[in-house]
DNA sequence: CTGTTGTTCAACCATATGGTTGATAATAGC
DNA sequence: GCTATTATCAACCATATGGTTGAACAACAG
């Protein structure tokens, strides 16, 4: 049941990040805090529209949002950009591995040239 | 243009990795080579369903097919996950970096309280 | 040749997504 | 109080997504 509630986390923060407006917005807020019609403005869109991406980035727990006056200031949560990144990480090791057993292989085939 | 491009590339690799089926698929493909059915025997979901996972991957770059005979052999290809992880390290450093000044921050206020 | 296996394709369905507009609410400034 | 600003909500639209079924096709086994 843990492992499907982080399932569940890794959908919502890869759906999140699968949208380049929403990749944009996450590194707008990477310099700072920032109110929701600052993140809007940089794109051609209405403010409903994007005041949405900011609702998804929320609800994948990436953005934390603290409501002063009319002004919504939104800020990076990067404990789940982590988790993601666990994620891969755990690939990248499988990838590592498999390079160096490949250039193991190769130095071996090499060895044995050099005896032959 | 090459920006767009790359946008376009993460855009299809976070999407890929957003639904926790073809997330499996890539666990299993971790440990090595394996076809569209042994793909798709874990999971409750017709031949044709799992098929269109794995298009989605390979789509994405993530998996790569030799086709023998009948058989499609689908294998890991972990330069796109790399891609994707490199985005998402960019903002590890902040979180660290917010980190260390939080600390640093938190150690000033601490040697004041002390002279003072 | 026949039958079975591995896989894709096409059509279909329900739901999700990304966007719009217009209305509403709360707050700040005059 | 009146108006402009910040933001959400609700309804709507077109398209994408995740799934199904049934048919098709290619290849191996008898």
């Amino acid at each position: 049941m843990v492992e499907q509630q982080r399932s569940a986390t890794l959908d919502a923060v890869f759906h999140a990040l699968s949208d380049s407006t929403r990749r944009a917005m996450l590194g707008k807020l990477a310099e700072g805090e920032c109110s929701v019609s600052a993140l809007a403005a940089p794109f051609s869109m209405s403010l409903a529209g994007a005041s949405k991406h900011v609702k998804v980035l929320e609800a994948a727990g990436l953005v934390r949002r603290r409501v002063a006056g009319r002004i919504h200031y939104c800020r990076l949560d990067a404990a789940r950009l982590a988790e993601a990144e666990a994620w891969l990480r755990h690939y990248e090791r499988f990838w590592n591995t498999r390079l160096d057993a490949l250039e193991s292989l190769l130095r071996a085939e090499d060895e044995k040239k050099k005896e032959g």
